[in-house]
DNA sequence: CAGTAGTGTGAAACCGATACCACAAGCAAT
DNA sequence: ATTGCTTGTGGTATCGGTTTCACACTACTG
């Protein structure tokens, strides 16, 4: 059923439908009369037909990682809960962190599939700028900081700087470090800048043999951890990037019998929820992920609104989260 | 720029344009010449419109109760992974577990918005019924079993009936039972009636007050548990209708002295990542969620292709994993 | 009472694509 | 020589809406 048989059943013009589903300019009486038919019939106007001639999709584009991971999924409830409130839906694209996959649908984007477009990427290399400078219609990019473009990040060097004080202020001197990828300039790169500084402040040069990069799950967390205390020299405390990794090397200290916090205290960033029931609760920071997602999704909402080329770069805070695991003395 | 703007400019006929983007016949040199302005211009078909002529979206609207959570989110990676195979995307909907919200974008769906809808519901009502069977476009239900449409689900029952019976074949004595919702037919109603089949098969009856209804956080499991041994008989066995209740169970157990497993055996359902680094390693059940997601996109898939009428039921098994919370003796 | 502002109307143009059409050329099989 | 099949072609109708337009009718305002 189009609108043309809709007008006819219920006996007023295709304008006059057509008004009735946007301005006002319209008779009590048709108004009436395209209710009632509208009950009989379960007519609905046609989305992509209304958005060939409005240009107006309703749709926001958000580019993610992966989906199974608590922040990232966070994130994404953050901004579903801003975005459906004015109406509009989420074309969901999971590039399985595959930066090609990532490339490929901001091309897919740049036609006129959606309104804006939400970017939850890791790594930000040259030719996401170049195509990102290409989109002719709005972006913002969360989790990260990419100069020149609007984005929500978190203070992640604070975070980590804030967690490896904390360990040694309790007098650990031997420092260590599991990481992710630095190409991932958030939770790669600023998170080991954080801990260095820490590190340096204490009045330590920062081993990089007592560094280690791993990947985002408990098992890479495991791995590494056991790598770290096969070597001489042990360390009395061990900053990890995330959580997850955190609980991989819990997991190699309760098999070695290392006692967490007397022998290694262990902290970590994120505050995910597996942290308060681990077999030692992790210490660990809390990002407001979700309001990173409303904060990215209202940006938008904002610069599809009123079509600013002046990008905002807002960075939210952190709460520092002291558990078991920190708890020497 | 439009179809015609860019026939004119590669030098072209619009039908060539057209055929250029979709069936084949079309001479190479004319193929160069788009291919060449396709560069220089970067033009991209608008979508809307080819959807307007076809009725094609390429699109599939995907229903979730929420976003973060664990299980929810693997079944929405294995659907994403099937259909973006297949060139298509996900508009997803967050209902937030609200069932106005369920049936509003049901409705919006009934549209030309889609292709096809896959469903994740817990609660499954009349309205739900008659809505789903006006539907014009194929739908997939996964994660509950409801007559007469096509349905992914797990073996709900099966799965708590081999936790129970695991525990009880230990010696337990005292089962408890902490679950949510019956309202919810999988999670709620079957786990509760496999459960209940075990412990009479042991050869007790089933002592309701012995029984909770949790909602599904942490916390709730907290609560439950506490009310639960506030009482003057002890429970030696809990079965839990999900990790994540479990944990909150295990929170209260930890401070409150009680010893897993000497004193109280604990099961769950779910097999959630955190479970193997819990202070008690748990043990549970797991259940193929991503699988879930995978064969309800692929029975999606061959509806839309066929059309077909047929409404199938798939129920995809379980694994128990054993591991410290239930290993007594 | 003229002037004008606001409300209301249906026909027709328009949005940007694809499907259909009639027809042509090339080639192999009858 | 005739036929049938495949490949290739551009013009145009069509999809299902919204926006524009010219015009009509009221209700104020000065």
């Amino acid at each position: 059923m189009n609108i043309t048989e809709f007008a006819n059943i219920a006996g007023v013009s295709v304008s006059a439908v057509s008004r009735y589903f946007n301005n006002g300019y319209l008779a009590d009486d048709k108004r009436d009369r395209i209710k009632a038919a509208l009950d009989k019939t379960g007519y609905a106007p046609s989305y992509s037909a209304r958005t060939v001639r409005t240009k107006v999709t309703k749709l926001v584009g958000v580019i993610l990682p992966k989906l199974s991971s608590e922040s990232i999924s966070r994130v994404t409830e953050g901004i579903s809960e801003v975005l459906e409130e004015e109406g509009f839906e989420l074309l969901l694209v999971n590039t399985a962190n595959d930066s090609n996959r990532e490339i490929s649908s901001l091309d897919l984007f740049r036609q006129n599939r959606v309104d804006g477009v939400i970017l939850l990427a890791s790594v930000f290399t040259d030719l996401h700028r170049s195509l990102l400078n290409k989109m002719r219609i709005p972006v913002v990019i969360v989790g990260q900081q990419f100069k020149g473009f609007n984005c929500v990040c978190h203070n992640d060097f604070g975070a980590a700087y804030a967690m490896t004080k904390l360990m040694l202020d309790k007098g650990a001197k031997n420092p260590a470090f599991i990481g992710v990828n630095t190409e991932d300039a958030a939770a790669g790169r600023d998170r080991k800048l954080g801990f260095e500084k820490a590190v340096n402040e204490a009045g330590f040069a920062v081993d990089q043999k007592m560094c280690e990069i791993a990947k985002f799950n408990m098992d890479s967390g495991y791995e590494k951890a056991k790598k770290m205390f096969s070597g001489r020299k042990k360390p009395d405390c061990l900053f990890c990037a995330t959580d997850t990794i955190a609980a991989g090397a819990m997991l190699f200290c309760r098999e070695n019998g290392i006692r967490i916090p007397e022998d290694l205290m262990i902290g970590s960033v994120g505050d995910s929820r597996m942290g308060r029931v681990l077999y030692v609760p992790l210490s660990s920071v809390h990002l407001h992920y979700k309001t990173a997602g409303r904060e990215g999704a209202n940006m938008l909402l904002s610069a599809m609104k009123n079509g600013s080329d002046v990008h905002r770069i807002m960075q939210l805070e952190y709460d520092l989260i002291e558990r078991e695991s920190t708890n020497r003395k």
